[in-house]
DNA sequence: GACCCGTGGCC
DNA sequence: TGGCCAAGGGT
């Protein structure tokens, strides 16, 4: 890998920074290092099983959350062989709470073919065949278990980096960049510290917001920090947010019990496995003047002032409601079920969905279940008059 | 490159 | 309180 000793050329006229030395990462790093189950004291040979066991807990989760999942699955699991051995049933309720279960799907066919294989390949590449290990794990197993000269890039680092070289071209579309920079600041010695050091840096100094720059062994190098304008970075590419989509919900309530009718949808795909009240298609352009086509039985159907709206990661969602009363003699058609009221805690109704039920008992005058409780508090949002779009006036 | 996957903590 | 984010990877 070939290093640019200016990566940043454009800035450079502006500040006599000296360049980051790794070596004064790893002196902070020496007298601040979290202690962490996982990691090796100084002096004792890192251990691959638990280096890689922890690297996939913690994709994506805090290290808060992984602390005590890694110590019992370590109970459970004291070697890579145990761990192959087990049954998948026993690796999956271990991981049971931690999310993201594909981690532990892959985790035990990786288990597999590491134990097949013998031992942990060392390096980079080989390590990238593996289920599970992407380009970032790949590189902090090789760097902190085989201490090989690589560099593990993750969401910590790309905020370090990004600032100690003012990075402005925004994430994702920097990711090259950025590792770039950090190959050419991996050291020969201790790449293994280095890259453990670099993750410190970004959770306990270099933070999201408000970072500690005073404290940091790098205030003086970073680009970011010399213009105070640490906090701009990362720069993050505007969110997609995908086009509008809209639809109907039926929320129907059967007259007595005032159960409502629901049903679960497709076991995979958006809010899989959740249930929601029967809804049409979530389109574009929907057109709401022929919804009625799209009700999940015949009823006298009222269409409720206002919408409801929910903003999905990648899509905002406006669904009209539409609700109904119908009488006990109704039945559920296929697929769908009347649950009671008392009972829809009971029912995995994601956020969207909880909005649409509170719209409609909002409209209909109906209580909320355990609205009784503590009737009108604080700010309670009306649902009838949909507020529109008040997002363009800041 | 878009999209999906789970959960807990924070403001 | 809800929206955002966190040691990413697979498809």
């Amino acid at each position: 890998m070939e290093s640019d000793p200016e990566p940043n050329r454009l800035l450079r006229p502006m500040s006599a920074a000296p360049a980051p030395a790794p070596a004064a990462l790893l002196a902070w790093y020496d007298r601040h290092r979290r202690d962490l189950p996982w990691r090796a004291r100084p002096g004792e040979t890192p251990d691959a099983y638990r280096v890689w066991l922890s690297e996939i807990m913690l994709q994506q989760t805090t290290v808060a959350a992984v602390r005590p999942y890694f110590e019992r699955f370590l109970a459970r699991f004291p070697t890579l062989d145990s761990l192959a051995a087990a049954p998948s049933e026993a690796v999956m309720s271990a991981w049971a709470g931690l999310g993201y279960y594909s981690r532990a799907r892959n985790l035990h066919a990786c288990a597999q073919a590491v134990a097949a294989a013998g031992a942990f390949p060392d390096t980079e590449a080989e390590l990238r065949k593996l289920p599970g290990i992407g380009p970032y794990t790949a590189g902090a197993i090789a760097a902190i278990a085989f201490n090989r000269q690589a560099a593990a890039v993750d969401g910590n680092v790309e905020r370090v980096l990004t600032r100690l070289y003012a990075v402005g071209e925004p994430l994702p579309g920097a990711k090259g960049r950025v590792r770039a920079l950090t190959e050419a600041l991996v050291p020969a010695d201790r790449p293994g510290d280095f890259a453990q050091a670099l993750m410190d840096l970004g959770a306990t100094i270099c933070t999201p917001k408000r970072p500690a720059c005073a404290l940091c062994p790098w205030m003086r190098p970073c680009r970011a920090r010399a213009e105070g304008l640490q906090e701009t970075f990362p720069r993050k590419a505007p969110k997609s947010a995908g086009a509008l989509r809209r639809g109907a919900a039926f929320v129907a309530v059967r007259t007595g019990d005032e159960a409502i009718l629901l049903r679960t949808r497709p076991p995979s795909g958006l809010l899989g496995a959740m249930a929601e009240p029967p809804t049409s298609e979530w389109l574009p352009d929907y057109d709401l003047a022929r919804a009625l086509l799209d009700a999940p039985l015949e009823a006298r159907w009222q269409r409720l002032p206002g919408q409801v709206r929910h903003v999905f990661t990648h899509f905002p969602l406006e669904l009209t409601v539409f609700a109904a009363r119908v009488s006990k003699s109704v039945a559920a058609p296929d697929g769908m079920r009347f649950t009671p009221r008392a009972a829809l805690g009971e029912e995995p109704l994601p956020g969207a969905m909880k909005k649409v039920l509170a719209h409609a008992f909002a409209a209909t005058g109906l209580p909320e279940p355990g609205a009784a409780v503590r009737p009108r508090a604080g700010r309670r949002r009306e649902a009838a008059p949909t507020r529109a779009s008040r997002k363009g006036a800041p």
